[in-house]
DNA sequence: TCTCACATGTAACTAGTTACATGATTGC
DNA sequence: GCAATCATGTAACTAGTTACATGTGAGA
């Protein structure tokens, strides 16, 4: 479709989160920040203009909503075409462009720079950094996996992609936490 | 160190590779795409700024070396200040601000709404892709542990930083092959 | 002659972040 | 009155990519 052009992986993650609930500018950022924040982080002043745009491609809409306890808030829905859009994108090609920046991966590549004493401190916190994020989202699962039936599970569902994210996001940090510990065996050898 | 804040990223990227040798700004760009590439990626257009601003900082300096077979070029040298800079840089705090973007995640989190056979095939063509950089990879450092005996490694050579980072490659790519084949199985359940 | 690798740069554009700017309502 | 949360936006800046622009020398 055409349409890709025209769109940046930023909108289909607003797209992405309207299609389960219709939200306000300030909660996508908010989810954008927290929910999602782990894979795909982007500034509240990143999603406004964002809606602007995918309002006059038509992929969402706007209500104004008046609340009696809050400030009115404009509640974005996601229309038909906008829905479709995030339906072709899912499964379409994904530009191998990876104009991939690894800091960490860098740091290794000249730490034989550095004193064995700075550097095995500094894959020591690393290792601590990464297995904390670790710990935390295995809790999270936990809790999901003591909660939720694995029958009841089906891969269609909206908590079910946001557990496949979780997922990836425990192999990903057991993964860092592990290399970061090997780094350290190398190094203290 | 002050110095910290005027530089970025991609000065220690080049730092690092000027570190090892001299090279030229075109050498820096080929190695920034191969040899580097994978874990930090810069193209030609953003080296030549940079080492103008890492000359004028006094890090890296030049020289004009000419060549009878091909056209003349610039040779960079890193400074006694720039190696410094790398070494501080090196096991120095690492900003752990993530403006982390993995689009493969994003896709995941909303893969509820695409088709089984869509979505089947999409991770099936991620796992091939991975698994063929993981292969590439590890083809790479069986090679390199043929001709490299295990007692002459040492972690403060550069040979050895080389080789950590290609480690983390290999399982960070083993990873994500290791995910993308349980998304199918979890949609093929 | 033409293409490819080597070699260096600038310009224009796109993307993204941080800072600026404003305002309502609630609870302390 | 003041801070915090909710709420929306713009402006200025930083970073990064793609396209533009030029030129040498080797080999087919």
């Amino acid at each position: 479709m055409l349409l890709r052009r025209l769109m940046r992986t930023i909108g289909f993650a607003v797209l992405s989160l309207l299609a389960r609930e219709p939200l306000s500018g300030y909660d996508l950022a908010s989810q954008l920040r927290e929910r999602v924040g782990t894979f795909f982080y982007a500034g509240h002043s990143h999603v406004y203009p964002e809606l602007s745009r995918l309002e006059k491609a038509g992929l969402v809409v706007h209500e104004r909503v008046e609340q009696r306890d809050r400030p009115t808030k404009k509640l974005f829905r996601i229309t038909p075409a906008g829905r479709e859009a995030v339906r072709e994108w899912v499964t379409g090609p994904l530009d191998p462009a990876l104009p991939f920046r690894d800091e960490l991966t860098l740091r290794a590549f000249s730490i034989w720079l550095a004193e064995r004493t700075a550097a095995l401190a500094f894959f020591g916190d690393q290792e601590r950094v990464h297995r904390e994020r670790l710990t935390r989202y295995e809790a999270i699962r936990a809790q999901i996996d003591s909660h939720w039936p694995t029958e009841g599970r089906r891969w269609d569902m909206p908590d079910f992609a946001s557990y496949a994210a979780l997922e990836r996001g425990i192999r990903y940090e057991r993964e860092l936490t592990e290399w970061c510990a090997w780094m350290q065996a190398q190094i203290g050898a």
